[in-house]
Formats: C-alpha cells, sequence, structure tokens
DNA sequence: AATAGTTTTGCAAATGTTTTCATAAATTCG
DNA sequence: CGAATTTATGAAAACATTTGCAAAACTATT
C-alpha cells in the first residue's frame, strides 16, 4: 500500500528506499534489462511502498517523446467525427500514446490557438480535420518538426499528407446514382458551407456531376440547411409542398437526409415512389431507418484507424515513415431510399 | 516571421534576441506587470522572431499546472458521452485547461493503466465516468491531491463528489409514466449491464417500480439486447410477432428505443396504438423520428458544463471549492411514441 | 545634487528526470 | 588463482524553465 502522505515520490524517494541510486531507478523504467534482476526486485518493491508515479514532464524536457498527439476537430457533436476519434484513439493508444482533444467549432481562428496550445504541451504529432486550414496555422507546423495529417478528407495535393475520403468522389457517386435512376428534377439540400470545406466541395462536384448531364438545379430547389435533424425535416416539408416538386433530394449528409425522410413522411409522401432522397456518410443508423437510405459510404473507423497507424510510425521511426496520403475510398450504399422517378409529378 | 531552423528556440534564446536575461524572459510571460513596457516590447518582438513556443513541461516539473485535464469515458461512439464531453470540452477549455482523452470500453482494468497514464502527465484534475469505478482507481486518486468527479450519474453517496444524473429517479420515472398510462403488460429491453452501472441501475429501479405497483416482468419479454439500432429492431420485432405481446415496451436508452420503433414498424404494429415504446435518454434525433419517443431527458450538455465548471475552480482555487455533487435532474418527455395500451392484446 | 524610495533586472539555485562517463562488481578464461 | 573481460551501478552534467534574493536603474524629494 502506497504511502499516501510520503512527501515526495521522485525517483530520489524510490531510490532511497531501494537503496540505491537515483540513476538506477531511472534504468529500471527506461533500460531494464542493464538491471540485475535482484535490484530490480528490490526497486520494484520500492515504487510500490512509495506510491510513485513517473513524470512525463520531466523526461519531455530531456527532448523525449511526451507521448500525446494532438486531435483537432470542429465537433464531437457530429457523431461522424466522434467515431473517427475513437477509432484514432484505440489505435494510438495501443501504441502508448495519449490524445489531447480540441475541438474549435469551425473557427479556424481558434484553430490556430488550440495548434500552440498542443505545441506547448509538446505533442508528438497532429491531427488536423479537413484540408483547409488558415495559413498561420500551415507555417506553425511548417516551423515544428513534428509529423501533422491531414484527416477525413484525402486529396492528391495537399499541403500536408491527407488520409480520408474523396468529397469529390463521393459527391459524384451519389450524384450519378441519382441521375442512373432517371431523376432529372432534383433537389439538394446542404449545409452552410462557411468554414467547412468538406461540405462545399461536396456540393460543388453535386452540381457539376448534374449539369454535366444537363440537369440544373433552380436556386428554390437549392436548400442550405443547418445540421440537424427538425431543421431539415422542417425545410423538406416545405419543400415537398411546393406544386412543383422534384422526383429526387440529394442531402449533404445522412443527418440532413433523415430528417428529409421525416420530412417526406409528414408531407404524405411515399418514399421512394414519390420521391427519392440520398445521404452522404453512411452513419449509424442511417441503414436501420425506415426507408433504409441509400448514400454513399465514408470509412470513418477505417479513416481514423489509418491515421492512427500512419502518425504513429511517422512519430516513432520517422525514418520508415513514407508520410504518405491514403485514399480510403467511399463507397455508394444504395438500399431502399431512392429509385426511379415515379408517375406523380405535381400535387 | 519565425526562423525556421533556428537551432533552438529556447527562453535562453530569445533572451539574446531581446538582450535580456532568461528571467526576465520567463517574467514577461509569468509576471509581466512587472516589466517596463519597453522591455517587454522588445521580447515581444523577440518571441516573434524565434518563433518560441512556451514549454509547459518544463514550466510543470516546478509544481506549476499543467493545464490539462483527464478525461476517462467508456466510449465515444455513444453519441451521449460525445455530448457530454463536448460540453465538458468546450466549458474548461475556456479557462485555458486542455483535455488528455481516453475512453476504455467498459473494462475497469484499463480504467486503472489510463488513470495512471493521466498521472504521469500530471493532469491537474481527473474526470471518470459514473459511479462505480475499480477500488484500485479510488485508491489511486486517494494517493493523490488532485480533484477528480464522477460524471454523468449522481448519487448522494459516490466515493468522490459526483454531478450528474439521477439514474434510479430517471428509471422511475419512465417506468411510473407506462404504469400511469395503464400498462400491466410490459416488456423490458436493457443493455448488457457487465462493468455499466448505468444500465445496471436504470434495469433495477425500473423493474422494482413495475413490482411495487403489481407487474411482474416475464422472463421472455426481458431482452438483453447490444447497444445497436439493428440488434434492438431484430430483437424488438422477434418480442411482436410472439403470440402473447406486451402493450409497452420499456427500453434502457434511446438507441435501443429506435431499434424498438422500427422493429415495430417492420412487425405490421402502430405505435402507440398497438404498443408503446419509450426509452430512456433523451438524444439528439428521438424528437423528430416518427412517432416522436417519449424518453426522460438526461440532460447531457448541462452535465457536461456544470461538470466543467467546478473541477475548473477546484483547480484554480481549491479552498473556494465546495467540492459538492450536483444533481442535474431528468426530465420526463412525454412524445408520441407512449399511449394508453390499447384494445388489441392479442394477434 | 545627494538621499531615500521604488521599480526593474540579473544571478544562481532549484525542479525531476535522463544519460555519459567512470568505477566497482561479477564473470570468464588460461 | 589472478588477469582480462563483461556487467551493473553511481556521480555529475544536462534539459528548459521558475523564483528568491540582491543589485542596478530609475524617480521623487529635499
Amino acid at each position: 500500500m502506497p504511502d499516501n502522505k510520503s512527501k515526495k515520490a521522485d525517483i530520489f524517494a524510490v531510490a532511497k528506499a531501494a537503496r540505491v541510486s537515483p540513476s538506477t531507478v531511472s534504468r529500471y523504467f527506461n533500460h531494464p534489462e542493464l538491471l540485475k534482476s535482484a535490484t530490480r526486485k528490490r526497486i520494484d518493491s520500492a515504487v510500490r511502498r512509495t506510491g510513485y508515479i513517473r513524470n512525463r514532464a520531466a523526461q519531455t524536457i530531456h527532448g523525449i517523446r511526451s507521448g500525446t498527439i494532438g486531435v483537432l476537430i470542429p465537433t464531437l457533436d457530429h457523431a461522424i467525427f466522434a467515431e473517427v476519434v475513437q477509432a484514432f484513439s484505440d489505435t494510438v493508444a495501443a501504441q502508448g500514446f495519449t490524445i489531447l482533444l480540441a475541438s474549435h467549432g469551425y473557427d479556424l481562428q481558434r484553430e490556430y490557438a488550440i495548434l500552440r496550445k498542443f505545441l506547448e504541451h509538446r505533442v508528438d504529432g497532429v491531427v488536423l480535420t479537413g484540408l483547409d486550414h488558415d495559413e498561420a496555422v500551415f507555417q506553425l507546423l511548417d516551423s515544428q518538426e513534428i509529423p501533422c495529417i491531414l484527416m477525413w478528407n484525402y486529396a492528391t495535393a495537399s499541403r500536408y499528407p491527407s488520409i480520408g475520403a474523396d468529397n469529390e468522389q463521393a459527391g459524384k457517386l451519389i450524384a450519378e446514382h441519382v441521375l442512373s435512376l432517371g431523376h432529372r428534377r432534383i433537389a439538394c439540400m446542404f449545409p452552410p458551407t462557411h468554414g467547412n470545406d468538406r461540405a462545399l466541395a461536396r456540393r460543388e462536384i453535386v452540381l457539376a456531376t448534374l449539369r454535366s448531364a444537363g440537369v440544373t438545379v433552380p436556386d428554390e430547389w437549392m436548400l442550405t440547411t443547418l445540421y440537424s435533424i427538425s431543421d431539415s425535416k422542417q425545410d423538406a416539408q416545405r419543400l415537398f409542398s411546393q406544386f412543383e416538386r422534384p422526383t429526387a433530394l440529394i442531402c449533404g449528409n445522412d443527418i440532413l437526409a433523415t430528417g428529409a425522410l421525416f420530412g417526406a413522411a409528414a408531407s404524405g409522401l411515399v418514399v421512394p415512389d414519390d420521391v427519392s432522397v440520398v445521404g452522404i456518410g453512411d452513419f449509424k443508423g442511417s441503414s436501420e431507418i425506415e426507408p433504409s437510405l441509400s448514400t454513399v459510404r465514408l470509412p470513418a473507423r477505417r479513416i481514423g484507424y489509418e491515421t492512427g497507424q500512419a502518425l504513429a510510425t511517422a512519430i516513432i521511426d520517422p525514418a520508415s515513415a513514407p508520410n504518405v496520403s491514403l485514399h480510403c475510398a467511399p463507397e455508394l450504399i444504395v438500399r431502399k431510399s431512392s429509385g426511379p422517378p415515379g408517375q406523380a409529378g405535381h400535387l
């Protein structure tokens, strides 16, 4: 039982208790194979008796790795980010790292400040979410010599290695799916794109894909909707109650699509007979909803895992690290919420 | 523009660049009011030029606070925990703290190991999830002199201050609601309770409340279902296809309830006419689903916020800290998924 | 212009480790 | 059994900062 009130449980206290020098105690932790097994045992017991806990801060000032990784995300409130972070955290935890987590709420100024905090803590590596960041952020990273990975999105020409899904491809996949079903009267619902390069990229590519097939989306069918089921339900309901009504609705993510599904039900429409609804993301639950949602899967767990692996090796063995981007391809998932356009065009 | 390749951007480099002593640079950061504004300016520019970033590790070994808080949760995969963590993180970030986050996946052994890691990093405080923890964890905390709060659940006699909702009350509220509607033929669906005191407490109190109203739940109506929409949908469907069918189903959380709602739909039952379904949690989306879910709200954001406030003050000003538990009361939310039992008792 | 008082700065010790180098102890070999 | 070699341990310097104390630089007062 550790001595609760022992003044200082530092390496000296342990050394005294084990009747060895502090250096030996240090070696006990860092190079145990150098010790005689008898001394090892003695120190072992001393550590237990004193309740000593190593002080990583003291190690860190020797240039030794801190064993921490800074993870910077927009918010945990989107389950998909929570999922990525969970996978990442599990992966690097297995290699002995602990994560520093902070969210910037899509405020790029805050991102810079948080990154500085991370660096003050001497993190061994950094993960940012998405490809777009303030130039100051990149410059700060340039001046440090720790690895950084841009997680979640993928692009060949990213400023730092990126590991994630190609948004353009995701948008293209879903747009093509809708087109291939024969839809021409198509509406879109996307979240506000301010400070959110992902949403922006998706919208652009969806519109471009439709356009190149000769389909244009009229302004009043181009919805900008907050990331919430209630908002999207409401907006969808309003859309569906117009005289001219689309035969398909492409949503920027599965949350919006879920709300749209509810909105359709509330408007008395049958999905997919009256209207098709598709999303992007394949969030948890998207396969279970009624009707199950056609969408594009962004492999969150895999992205988290791959990023964790890549960053951990980049930290542990910088030489071997290829430090390259990795594409975790999105995948079209066709379920029950999409089908060919029905007869019923008008009310 | 910071000197990218300056060998060492330590306090000495800054001191030289500003032609002052290192001590003065230290003061610039820690007690700026002691400096002449001219020197302050000089150092300011030197910091900029050298690209110096403070080293918190070096401060920490002086007994100065590390500015980190360890947060230990079961998993981020449950959106409700992500929500609590987000609220907590925002709250303490505003006070300058950064969080170390780790999840144990309901493995109490791992919890001990993670806590040790946190302590090695000299966190200024710790947050654990739930009331039940390994005795070794508590003893370890006892031996340290940093504040710890048990977040999420509340109990008057918790081993450490607890801030959260009273599970018993939540379970009681929902059970009483179902009883008050007139149901007597009631089924229950709860997640596996191993290593999960929350789920266990909820189930016990629900059953006890029913029992004290003279209602017993037959074994085959006592479902243990994995935390997933697909599992709960399946299990609910199986339950609803039995010859004898309950008029109400109480679910241990809203995810299970959501699945059960889908299961009911798939079985051709109308909620709440044929069967009532209720949950616990009031997760995001529970109000938007069709039919909207009757449940008990566990105020996640508030819990995260209150815990953040309490822990931050306990760290910054231990004297003033009352360091007491706080109950964030759960609240019955009656929506459309519950109603009086219908005529149709049998198939 | 000298004195007393105040503000600002520098020196050096301290913090809890790791690590290099040197020495002591143990082992191997002839 | 003693020399040569190997293995285990200790002493002290180093790491990046903070801080108590004292000295230096200013101000105000006469």
